[in-house]
Parts: structure tokens; C-alpha cells; sequence
DNA sequence: GAACTATTGATTATCCCTGACCTAGAAAAT
DNA sequence: ATTTTCTAGGTCAGGGATAATCAATAGTTC
């Protein structure tokens, strides 16, 4: 049986392609074209955006229906450490579970925010708070990280 | 029963091995595969990982399941291969207060080890931990920066 | 025999992809 | 101006393919 192409991995490549080759920090596209593209069903695109296109990891999603029709793919920036922090912040929430915590960490790494020793340390305090992981644990993960992430950030 | 193969050990070998022979500092791999590599189940892969992979050990794991799913090994090298290194890893062995750790961490971040990040990041776990700080959680500190400093040591 | 380590398999969770149905906005028809 | 129609994007459930988890069991070490 062979190997089906990676759809999510190539469309999610082919987006960031795009990011790159533009001078502003976001494109415009229309999904179902992009859809043709890529030879699948247009929905494929929307889960591609959910799925890799989050503000978790550093884009907003515009669109607009009808005639006209588009989606927009924003890269979040950030200038400041006040935003930096609100945008973690709202990412991590009330609560984080250990498997969301690392996901998040993923993220930022890859991003650039924290270094991969630094992504180390963060999930071994992470990991030894959590524990039995109950939604009380979630909380405190939270806490922790926001604190860790909100020291590096401002340093 | 006959001896058991030491299955763990051995997977443990090939992964140390690919990890080599790679010019990054990760692998990929797919569980299903390895699993059939050495004729065993595939959560055996998991105990691997979790027994000698994790964090406390380096290492990084990132996976994704389904179509195309894999497991990738992140190796976090903090090449620090000087002799003064193994006197503090002795140290960080027998077991230290929060106030020892305070100032190995001074001495490590003014020879370079580490960062002034990566310093506040454990500063900040260890705080974190300590809130509210019995004789119990006193344990709890020791173990978590035994855990934090370990892994930049003796990496 | 107690405590630690290793192995297994059943169950659960997640990922990717599709297609049927839903909704918003603009143009055409009236 | 209002209604209708058309066009493009959104949502959701479900199914196949993996990986993760967990508890039970077995082996090892001391």
C-alpha cells in the first residue's frame, strides 16, 4: 500500500511558503482554491488553520464568505513584553493539563520564544508539579508556567 | 520462565545509536515499526521512552498519532564537558538546600553554564515549589532542582 | 519476600481526511 | 427596497490509522 501524501503537513508548508515570500505578516487566500491545489475537500483547509494556525501557534484566522470570498492568515507580533505576556496569558488560561502544557512549550520553541534547554527546564518544574494530574494540578501548572514563561520574557 | 531478553536496554541501544549516527540532535521514528523491529508490543516503546527518554534525562519527545504518525527524540545537548563539571554534578548529588543552590547557580551562570534565563527559570521553579514551604515540601525543592540542575550537568 | 524493573494487552485518545449540511454576503430579480 | 439566488466559507460527525495510558503480570535484585 503506499505512502498517502501528508495533506495537513504539505498544505501547512506550503502556507508558510507563502508567509515568507511576502513582505507583510499576513497573506490572503481563497480556500477553495487552494483546496484544487491540493486536490481535496475544502474543509481539509479549515482543519489545517485549526490545526496549525492557532493563536497558540502565532496566527489569527480573518475570513469572509460569499462572493468575494477570502481567508486571511495573520502572524501575531508581539513588540512589546506587555503583549507577550497577555498573549501567554490568554493561551494558557485558568488551567493547563501536562499534555496541553507541552504542546504549548512545542510551540513556542518553535517559535523562538524559549530555547530548547530552557523548553527542557520549563516542562521538568512542569512536570514535577503536576503529578497526579487533576484540575486542581491544572491550576497550579499554570501558574508555574505563566510565571517561568513571564521571567523569561522580561528578561 | 527463561531470563527476560532485557528488551528496554536494547531498544535503549538503538535509539542511543541512531541518535549518533544523525547529524541533528533528533530522530524520528515510528512506534508500530520499532515495535516490530524487536518483536514486542508497541506501549513497550512508551516504557522505554518514559524510563530512560525524558526530560530528567535530556531528552525531548514529540509525537503526533494517526496517519503519519511518529515519535521524534529531541536530544538537548548542553555541552559542558569540563572537569569542573563533575565536581558540581557530585554535589548536586548529595543532595542540596535551597540556599546551596542559590549560590551554585550563581557560580554556574558566571562561568558561562548556564544563562541568566536559564537561572531565573530555576530560581523561579524552586520558588514555586516552596510557596508553601513545610518540612515536607523541602524534599520537594531538593528533588525539583536536583532535577533542573542534573540535567544541565551531566548532559 | 519486598521493592524495583520490564512486558503485555485492553482500552482510550488523537490525528488526518472526507462529505453532508449550515451560514454569510453579494448580486440578480422583482 | 425587498426577496431570491448564487457563491464561497464554516461546522460537525464519523471512520481509518496511530500513539498513549493503565492496570495486571512477570521477572530481577537485594
Amino acid at each position: 500500500m503506499d505512502r498517502m501524501r501528508n495533506l495537513a503537513r504539505d498544505i501547512e508548508r506550503y502556507i508558510l511558503e507563502l508567509l515568507e515570500d511576502v513582505d507583510e505578516d499576513f497573506i490572503s487566500l481563497r480556500r477553495k482554491e487552494l483546496a484544487e491545489k491540493f486536490s481535496c475537500v475544502p474543509s481539509q483547509i479549515n482543519y489545517v488553520l485549526r490545526s496549525r494556525f492557532s493563536p497558540e501557534h502565532g496566527y489569527l484566522i480573518e475570513s469572509r464568505r460569499g462572493e468575494h470570498g477570502y481567508i486571511k492568515i495573520l502572524r501575531i507580533t508581539c513588540d512589546s513584553s506587555d503583549e507577550k505576556i497577555n498573549h501567554i496569558a490568554d493561551l494558557v488560561g485558568e488551567g493547563l493539563s501536562l499534555r496541553e502544557a507541552q504542546r504549548l512549550l512545542e510551540a513556542l520553541q518553535a517559535r523562538g520564544f524559549i530555547t530548547a534547554r530552557e523548553r527542557l527546564l520549563i516542562e521538568i518544574a512542569v512536570r514535577h508539579v503536576a503529578g497526579d494530574s487533576t484540575v486542581v494540578q491544572n491550576r497550579k501548572i499554570a501558574d508555574l508556567i505563566k510565571s517561568m514563561l513571564g521571567v523569561i520574557i522580561t528578561n
